[in-house]
DNA sequence: TGTACATCAGTGAACGCGCGTTCACTGATGTAC
DNA sequence: TGTACATCAGTGAACGCGCGTTCACTGATGTAC
């Protein structure tokens, strides 16, 4: 937190969040090492201290977002329960709303390049988030008759594809773009009648 | 195209080739201007009798991308008339062939931080894509109750953010991530359960 | 057809810059006795 | 409580690099007469 004297504390972490704002400012292209290093009150040399480099750093504060995405994707699904259509519509909102708050983080996760894989960790946490969503999807498919099921992973493929869609393209102030509607209510819309589409929604809902 | 002694012929459009690879191998972030003079065979310095410089080289990639898209989807529109569904679905499929077909360009038009106004040329090309995108979302919303049509324009939001969405995180190889069903049949399927959404094909197309 | 000249599209050297990374170092902290 | 010492987390200087951009230049091309 704060510098005490020589020692920094906690260097590791300061030198993460520097990453995710100069992120945040600048995309994943803008971000140096050197930046983030000066904005925690550091020598670049003592970033690899902590890091084994850049890139490192990058997929920690990737690992880092994917823990907290699913951690709020978890925690929107299970304040849906008992109703697998609450559950799955709070984690869709869960997630423009992660996105909206921690644009640092959805950046070093979705636009970074960093692999997945990278580190063992970040594809844990990576997969979390993944069956979170997908455990979603798979509830709510229940209620659809089988024959006429999508299988659940593509059911969830389908909503993370317009929920990223809309983040990317009308959510981010992407320059010179201008979103015709709020991204909320895009995504809001887009779900709601993709649902109905599986008969999961009323036809005037 | 052939270098012709000491005047290279079509600098200019050889440099923007040689960016499009580029992007395509690196990403907007790996793309050097220094390195697209080197394979068009050039000094870094001769670029700027073409170009204000790096941007500038890059927006002219993007407006050449938006030209080619609004084309194919102008074409795919036609091709499916007069059934308002088959143009919209044959502009779909469009939509996710160029991005397959010209990953350069899509990237350029859409990863790059390029802003979409930054030249007349550049607004302009964007702007024809979006309206035949609209356009085909338009004449298909004609055939749903005015009463319960969400405006075309929403609807080709939507649309154009599950597209969007398909390519960035199944499309791509993304490092890392790997996609659970062909990214053609992902958007296909999903963009038909979203018009079984709104009515427009029967529930059980 | 030949010559003089203007225009044009390149060259190549140089610039200042900030980058990521390395290295030997040193001051601060923690521990054993 | 005090001292000796090991460990640790930083420093600061240096590196080589490739970048985008500028500049005065020159060789090739095109045109007028």
């Amino acid at each position: 937190m704060a510098k005490r004297g020589y020692h920094h504390g906690n260097l590791r972490q300061a030198l993460v969040d520097a990453a995710l704002e100069l992120i945040t400012d600048k995309g994943p292209t803008g971000f140096t090492l050197s930046e983030a290093a000066k904005q925690a009150g550091v020598t670049p040399a003592a970033v690899y201290r902590h890091f084994e480099g850049r890139e490192d750093l990058i997929a920690e504060a990737a690992r880092q977002g994917y823990e907290i995405f699913a951690d709020l994707m978890e925690y929107a699904y299970q304040s849906g329960q008992p109703s697998a259509l609450a559950a799955f519509e709070a984690t869709g909102r869960a997630y423009l709303a992660f996105a909206r708050r921690h644009p640092g983080h959805y950046i070093a996760m979705f636009e970074s390049g960093i692999s997945v894989n990278r580190t063992a960790g970040l594809a844990a946490a990576a997969q979390r988030s993944k069956d979170v969503l997908e455990q979603a999807a798979a509830d709510l498919s229940q209620h659809i008759p089988a024959d006429k099921r999508p299988p659940a992973s593509m059911f969830s493929a389908h909503v993370w594809a317009m929920s990223h869609g809309v983040v990317e393209l009308f959510a981010r102030n992407a320059p010179g773009r201008v979103s015709p509607f709020p991204p909320e209510d895009l995504l809001e819309t887009g779900i709601g009648i993709y649902l109905r589409g599986l008969g999961l929604v009323p036809p005037d809902g």
